[in-house]
DNA sequence: GACAGTGAAATTTTT
DNA sequence: TTTCACTGTC
């Protein structure tokens, strides 16, 4: 083990990364460059820290921006010293939730208070800002958790660069009052609620630093001001403090991530040694210099320059294509070919700016029987008939939860109108005994509602109280059965259906045709169950299903699935609760690392991955950078044009669309301006640049609209004998002859199976993929 | 309170 | 093109 002074595991660092290792006594900002190997260099000082300087692993907090980076980390420390399995290693927002747990009390919080998402936080903002029109609540919800992003409190006068409207101080101080009342937390509190805590109590501060004496931080780019304030925080003289990150990788600016951050962090906190690690040991050269040299047109950064350690190798393509369904073949065409050669789909990863443009692929991919997963868009948790459930729950550990119980009183109707519904949420404001307590309010103002309202509102604390009960009564109880039917389910609910998924799916349907009971399993579930059922949830998802051939009863069941491993208790449920607020992702549920799919991804979400083989599609004008950026906006999008680059190992290939369609509507494109900031003798160009392309993409910013105006792709000159093309139908062929006539171009091409055709350039011409320039 | 018909808006990016 | 909020009818 132990052989020349070093133990292994240190040797096979690299000198910068052993340096940073070693480090010890001041505070340290690494500067890691993509694919620098930070993540090693984390995983193995806090494995060194355990060994061989005897630091107690519950006194190391590690904080990352992602669930799967946090159990990434967790899971490479732990495989060189078991001992690292007992430090914390969270995201900020997850460890901020963990803090206020502890604490509620203190925060003023319901012991079980529940965190709010975006939806929740709009929902009670709505309450607030009556009879305005919902996107204009959506954009004050939007500037009240960037207020909080930035540290600033309803009284704050630097909240105007927040929003200039006078009203806004005015919504939010509302807003905080109510959700104070509720006793929940939004996203943001998550952050700025601990570091006032910590203010406010020097005893808990002191007792957490204590606790806490090596911090450190990843991703520290993407870190937002009160963020940093939370770091402060923890920190004193004594604690070690020590941050990575890459300003080049600095990719949410929009969510109130400060550059700043890293670049003031040695003012902030003096004598900070800095340690770069430069060398790249995922991407071939020609990849690098691509993503090097559009991040370097940026005035903003540190600058730093990345060598790769793995040499040269293929440049990076870029594909000029008619529109989006070719764009979805070309890449279908790409992945097939080399996987019949024996590559894994799984080497794949196709890339855009953003969610909208999966479908394309995933239509496609179907279609071609080409596995894949979408990352991120998986929106089970943001279902209407799970967040039905969520509500219920969120309302059984706090009666207060007036969201909660708009959400859900009077879903399936039950007769509890609108004003039934006011005049409970008065009641319970007004009650001294039980202030907001809705449930209590209920039995207060019984006898005022309509016999109907009131038979309602029985049902509805009945199906609260069952699942109560379910909560406290331990395991062999009687046994709770959620009814589910499931007909032939085609694909009619939302994007959640990977090529895998449905195989699967499909498959059980066959075979359990008709009316079928799946029972709970054990823990948690019981309560979920209950609660659907007696709710009336799950027969009227049921009934629907029937007419509209949704899946919803299944995913209910589904998430009484997920819930079962927790106990029935509440503490077990607001574990579930948290756990789904934070970690949307589902990894553990389809764990299925070993399946072999391509990946479907937005540019932001490949953040700290890598992949083989990388496909960054859509690089248009309009569409990466968006039209409406310029300045630092546009920056932000060259970094993340640089994140999304160097995913990439082995091959890259950016794809450009002269067409797309947008709102129904088929525009002309044209290439992103970043494909100009690289050299062009450092790509391979498939396919036709459109004409005029250099001139018009050199205008960086004021550059035309792409919408309306633009000239389709002139065929006279796009088509040109020599060609090689390829078409669906008919393989690959050589353009033989292209002739004029008063219908526009006519191309005739002959295929390598023997074929020819000859096709209006016009109209048929977007059947065919422009393979290579003669 | 359910439902069909309408017209307008929609696409950032996420813990 | 799709989706969603709003309106008027039953």
């Amino acid at each position: 083990m132990q052989s020349a002074g070093l133990p292994d595991y240190l040797e096979i660092l690299n000198p910068e990364q052993k340096q940073a290792v070693l480090h010890t006594g001041k505070p340290l900002l690494i500067l890691a460059g993509a694919g620098s190997g930070k993540t090693r260099v984390i995983t193995t000082k806090i494995a060194w820290l355990i060994r061989e300087k005897g630091v107690d692993p519950r006194s190391i907090l590690a904080v990352t921006f992602t669930n799967k980076a946090a159990r990434e980390m967790a899971e490479r420390a732990a495989a060189i010293d078991g001992r690292a399995a007992d430090a914390m290693l969270r995201t900020f927002h997850s460890f901020g939730a963990w803090f206020l747990r502890r604490n509620a009390v203190l925060a003023g919080l319901a012991p079980g208070f529940v965190i709010y998402d975006d939806d929740d936080t709009a929902s009670l903002l709505s309450t607030i800002m009556e009879g305005v029109p919902r996107a204009e609540v959506r954009a004050a919800a939007r500037n009240i958790s960037r207020a909080k992003d930035y540290f600033l409190s309803p009284d704050d006068p630097a909240l105007d660069r927040i929003s200039y409207s006078k009203q806004f101080n005015n919504i939010y101080r509302d807003y905080e009052n109510k959700l104070a009342a509720i006793g929940n937390v939004d996203f943001g509190d998550l952050i700025k609620k601990p570091v006032e805590i910590l203010r406010n109590n020097p005893d808990v501060a002191q007792r957490i630093r204590g606790r806490f004496r090596v911090i450190l931080v990843d991703e520290y780019q993407d870190a937002n001001v009160a963020q940093f304030e939370l770091l402060k925080e923890l920190c004193d003289s004594q604690t070690y403090v020590c941050v990575v990150g890459d300003d080049d990788q600095s990719i949410y600016r929009f969510r109130g991530a400060e550059v700043r951050n890293i670049l003031q962090f040695p003012d902030r906190f003096p004598g900070t040694d800095i340690i770069r690690l430069e060398r790249n040991y995922r991407s071939i050269e020609p990849i690098l210099e691509a993503a090097s040299s559009v991040v370097d047109k940026n005035k903003n950064r540190l600058g730093k320059k990345l060598r790769s350690e793995r040499g040269p190798g293929k440049k990076p393509v870029l594909a000029f294509l008619a529109d989006q369904d070719e764009e979805a073949g070309y890449c279908a065409d790409l992945i097939e070919t080399l996987v019949k050669k024996g590559n894994k789909y799984s080497d794949w990863a196709v890339l855009y700016r953003t969610n909208a443009q999966s479908l394309g692929f995933e239509t496609e991919f179907l279609h071609r029987r080409i596995p894949y997963k979408v990352v991120g868009s998986l929106k089970f948790y943001e279902r209407e008939e799970i967040k039905d459930i969520l509500a219920m729950l969120a309302f059984l550990v706090n009666p207060r939860d007036e969201v909660a119980f708009r959400r859900v009183i009077n879903k399936p109707s039950r007769g509890v109108g609108p004003s039934s519904v006011e005049r409970i949420i008065d009641a319970a404001a007004s009650n001294p005994e039980a202030p907001g307590d809705l449930e209590a309010a209920i039995g207060l103002v019984k006898k005022e509602l309509s016999a109907k309202a009131g038979a309602g509102t029985a049902q509805f604390l009945k199906a609260v109280k069952a699942g109560r009960a379910a909560l406290n009564q331990p395991d062999q109880s009687e046994q709770t059965v959620l009814t589910v039917q499931s007909e032939q389910s085609e694909q009619s609910d939302q994007s959640d259906q990977s090529a895998a998924h449905q195989d699967a799916a499909s498959a059980k349907n066959q075979e359990d045709r008709k009316r079928e009971s799946l029972r709970s399993a054990e823990g948690l579930s019981r309560c979920v169950v209950t609660l659907a059922n007696q709710s009336g949830l799950a027969d009227y998802h049921l009934s629907h299903d029937e007419i509209a051939g949704n899946q919803r009863l299944n995913n209910l069941q589904e998430l009484a699935n997920a819930s079962s491993i927790y106990p029935a208790s509440i503490d077990g449920l607001l574990e579930f609760l948290e756990h789904i607020e934070l970690d949307r992702s589902m990894e553990e549920n389809s764990d299925n690392g070993s399946l072999d799919t391509v990946t479907l991804i937005t540019i932001h979400n490949t953040k700290g991955l890598e992949f083989r083989r990388v496909i960054m599609t859509g690089v248009e004008q309009g569409v990466f950078p968006r039209e409406d950026k310029s300045g630092d906006e546009l920056e932000e999008e060259r970094r993340l044009f640089y994140v999304g680059a160097t995913r990439a190992m082995d091959e890259l290939y950016f794809s450009c669309c002269r067409m797309r369609r947008m709102y129904g509507r088929t525009g002309a494109m044209y290439p992103s301006v970043f494909l100009n900031e690289i050299d062009r003798k450092a790509l391979r160009v498939i396919g036709k640049e459109p004409p005029g392309f250099t001139k018009s993409a050199k205008s960086a910013e004021g550059f035309p609209r792409t919408q309306n105006r633009a000239s389709p792709p002139d065929n006279d000159q796009y088509w040109r004998k020599g060609d090689t093309v390829y078409h669906d139908d008919y393989g690959y062929g050589e353009v033989r002859e292209v002739r004029d006539s008063e219908d526009g171009p006519v191309v005739r091409v002959s295929f390598q199976n023997g074929g020819e055709v000859r096709f209006l350039a016009d109209h048929q011409g977007r059947n065919f993929t422009r393979i290579r320039d003669n």
